[in-house]
DNA sequence: CGATAGTTTGACACAGCTCAATAGGCGTGG
DNA sequence: CCACGCCTATTGAGCTGTGTCAAACTATCG
């Protein structure tokens, strides 16, 4: 969680374009340079010269897995890109149920904007990394650049998309059906550009049984049990628990109940 | 879904108006004028210019309980405000199990932008008013006022709060506490300055008995039973199947699990 | 090599589902 | 106004998928 963030925007090859507004990584930061957020993220909206007014204030750093990252009931005062990594986002009631209601991977905007207070959990599901703002900094950002505010709209769509999809999962879907729709949608995430004929693939899980087990609404056991199903039918397998291999995507696909 | 929105545009009080940009209603089209949207909906984004251009190929139309809104996989060519009424946005799997993800209420915005194609239905599931714009319409204000993105990502972000919200409902509450959560969150958007302490409440329920099953990812029997339950315990009375008394909110809410 | 945390497996219980019958609400027509 | 039929909701009886509790197994790491 260094604050070492000012070296790398003064590092020569920073200024090194002499053309201003320039074709491509002119005048951008060194910080940003190799970003997928920049690309794929919202910092995409930003043109060159904003991003290096952000990066004066922003940090790259890494968390462990575990790491709170947002608590419950906290005063927000950042906002983050996730980096690589997955971020497990978790509501819980009062008596300890817990549910997880989406997982953030990169290049994920992170945070709730416009509320000072947010009843949702962050916490860092793998090791995880991060590129945070101050929320005074992002806000600003956001009045000054429509376009921002434009992605963060789109992200927030999709989110919602998701979400919804997710609650036929837990609101409709057998054991079975979603333990598969769970790998289905790792694999998918871990690897965006899947081509579901693209056989075999394999990834590792970013989550605990436990994890699994808040994400679908199950018990530890009933998830273990359906994916040693899965595995003794051939559909799966799984190394060291953690890592899986999919041969036919489809035959998983016929099992997620979509 | 006629198209017969020239009608109301074209009478003569919506032009009565002289001074421009004034105070209040000045300027602002009669569909408009004692309209909800203009307030707490998305259209409060717009000044009387704005208003008066949308006004012109707006429509105002009621339709019946169970008409379709939005079809799945059909191409979405309008928006709406929903102005009175409750409309259910449901997901299918193939083999037609069905799971209410969304109630919508006034004044808000339907439809899904950025996207040609929504996999998500819309019904009405009472009578409902809408305001319609062709999608045309509102993607060019949109373009013209930031405002009214931004009055979208705040409707968008909230209705995400509520989507994680319900996931919680759907993952880890039994099937009493999901009808308490069911009729608690009627209360509250049927009457949103809704007092905690306000008691009795009483409110007509916007869904049949299947339609609260499809909702709460259980099957009418359960609900059916959890709702005699609640009147045998005296928290709750029905009358006519539809209409609910609550005498204690705070009772009610003891049983929702939050 | 023992300790710890995570995972699997088994036996049993029970919440919620299925199927079936009954009851109530409401509009239509006699 | 009642009789009928239709649709929705309730109630009952039994079944089953998933939860609970407990024990064994495995991986990882000092």
């Amino acid at each position: 969680m260094a604050d070492a963030y000012l070296a790398d925007t003064l590092d020569p090859r920073t200024i090194v374009m002499t053309v201003r507004q320039d074709v491509h990584s002119a005048g951008i930061p060194v910080l940003c340079q190799s970003c997928e957020a920049r690309h794929r993220g919202i910092c995409g909206a930003l043109d060159p010269d904003q991003l290096v007014g952000l990066a004066k204030t922003s940090s790259k750093h890494t968390v462990e897995p575990g790491s709170e990252l947002m608590g419950d009931a906290e005063t927000v005062d950042s906002y983050s890109n996730v980096l690589s990594g997955v971020v497990k986002l978790t509501k819980s009631l009062s008596d300890g149920r817990q549910q997880i209601v989406a997982l953030q991977f990169a290049p994920d905007f992170l945070g709730r904007p416009f509320k000072v207070e947010s009843v949702i959990n962050a916490e860092a599901a793998t090791a995880v990394s991060l590129c945070s703002f101050p929320r005074a900094s992002v806000e600003r950002m956001m009045r000054e650049s429509p376009d921002l505010e434009h992605r963060l709209l789109k992200q927030t769509l999709n989110e919602l998309d998701d979400a919804r999809d997710w609650m036929v999962t837990l609101g409709r879907k057998t054991a079975a059906e979603k333990v598969a729709s769970f790998l289905l949608m790792i694999a998918r995430n871990i690897d965006p550009t899947l081509d579901p004929n693209t056989n075999p693939t394999s990834f590792e899980l970013p989550l605990t049984r436990a994890d699994i087990a808040d994400f679908l609404g199950l018990t530890i056991e009933t998830v273990s049990r359906q994916l040693t199903r899965l595995r003794t039918d051939g559909v799966i397998r799984i190394d060291n628990n953690r890592h899986v291999t999919v041969d036919s995507l489809a035959r998983l696909a016929s099992r997620s109940g979509a």
